[in-house]
DNA sequence: TGGATTCTGTTGCACGATGTTACATAGAAC
DNA sequence: GTTCTATGTAACATCGTGCAACAGAATCCA
């Protein structure tokens, strides 16, 4: 599976940071965002599996922005809030939040609650594969995927390694989306090709983005389709046609 | 997510500075103004997020001011006034301002209805780094921003390190403006992660302007471009013409 | 089965980007 | 002038990444 992307909106920093650490040590990626327009930020710019979000906001409005969200994402939301009252929690739902949990909560029961949304929307495991889709173009590039054929620009046949087939798979299922090593790693994993253990130690995932450019970029030492993102992991970073065959 | 830039317009030169101290203390960029003209200069100039408006000014109308501004922009006004009868306030909001305070106030008051209006009108999303924009034009200069590319008056390419740019960006986004280094490293921190490694220590953003100097100025030893404002940070200090491509 | 071939992870080194530090210099305050 | 503070900058330290070389694993094939 994925690492899931949790997107943590509380406008109190000590709750937000508390609450972002406790996530990242149960291997979610947590993002902090303490006002709508950090929210916004998130949700246009990148992946998110799950919002948390604070009812109360100071001035803002956690019940708007989740009415909002809803009517534009189906991103799956978790709305918190130091008011229990019933009332407070109907209300959660009335807006459209998947599940509501009231301050001051135990860890676990957080971590529980986030577990069960993500494996009830199952946006975790949907976001890296595709199915029922055989074929993708990119940058003059075809990729088929029942015969595993790649075909450069001027129409070469190319043979990449299983490894190699798995990672562009991974990529094209997200493009423009920087991935971290992780999120790639383990995405490799859960193709259930080679079951060897993850890249707890090396440097695994760069050998291999370096092996993939080697054969799909026209100049590797200037990667225009799989590039670096510093400090974060790679990003594919152009356009991809998606085709049933 | 985008640093507010707030104009702070007194005739009272302790009460702006006192204001813009505190404002700048808080992660906004305050704009100090004393009269009409200043706020005219700052309105027409560059990107104004929020307007604190005394209503005495001298001689001039703090309330004609607010009424005119409302006529032809909807950018955001406080209005701030030592009257705090009822009927000043009324008077405020007849003339379109967003909301009132009286003088003298609690500084977190004061950040409460900033963050207040600024979160209701959205517009501290309308921030540094601008959007729907491709390339930037200066004193002889060239960046497009899509391709990341710079160009030198004579047509020739520079490579602009990663950080070198983000610098530029905002540079190019505030025009005119003199920043501190905090504003800078704030705004350079895209991720708005936790990161540790801001300026909290060092020159890191003396190096960073140096570094950037050395490429884009004439003589970096009297930089024309990037200019020093000595207590207070750095100035972009041309003007720059903005294109959509 | 055993050897050849291919695949894949590990390691060490190079290199560029960026932050830190120490010192020199410029400017302001007096 | 002297003194103090802010700034410029060279030199160094650190970190992330690319990559060649190596070694073990997997696969193929006679």
């Amino acid at each position: 599976m994925a690492i899931p992307r949790i997107l943590v909106v509380d406008d109190d920093m000590d709750m937000r940071q508390m609450m972002t650490q406790f996530l990242r040590q149960n291997g979610t990626i947590a993002l902090p965002a303490a006002n709508e327009a950090e929210v916004r930020t998130h949700i246009d710019g990148g992946r998110v599996d799950l919002v948390l979000l604070d009812v109360m906001l100071g001035d803002e409005n956690g019940l708007e922005i989740c009415r909002q969200l809803r009517a534009e994402q189906d991103v799956p939301i978790i709305m918190v809030s130091a008011l229990s009252a019933d009332s407070q929690r109907m209300e959660g739902y009335a807006v459209g939040a998947d599940d509501y949990i009231a301050k001051p909560f135990n860890p676990e029961l957080l971590l529980a609650r986030v577990k069960a949304v993500l494996s009830r929307t199952r946006r975790s495991a949907s976001l890296v594969h595709r199915r029922n889709t055989n074929s993708f173009r990119f940058s003059g590039w075809l990729y088929d995927a029942k015969s595993g054929e790649v075909l450069s620009p001027a129409h070469i046949q190319i043979t990449l390694s299983r490894r190699e087939t798995a990672l562009l798979q991974v990529l094209l299922a997200n493009p423009h989306i920087p991935l971290t090593r992780e999120e790639i790693a383990t995405s490799l994993d859960v193709t259930g090709e080679t079951q060897t253990a993850n890249e707890a130690s090396g440097r695994a995932i760069d050998v291999l983005v370096g092996r993939l450019r080697n054969k799909i970029e026209t100049n590797p030492k200037d990667p225009q389709i799989l590039k670096t993102e510093r400090g974060v992991g790679y990003v594919f970073a152009v356009d991809v046609e998606v085709s049933e065959t």
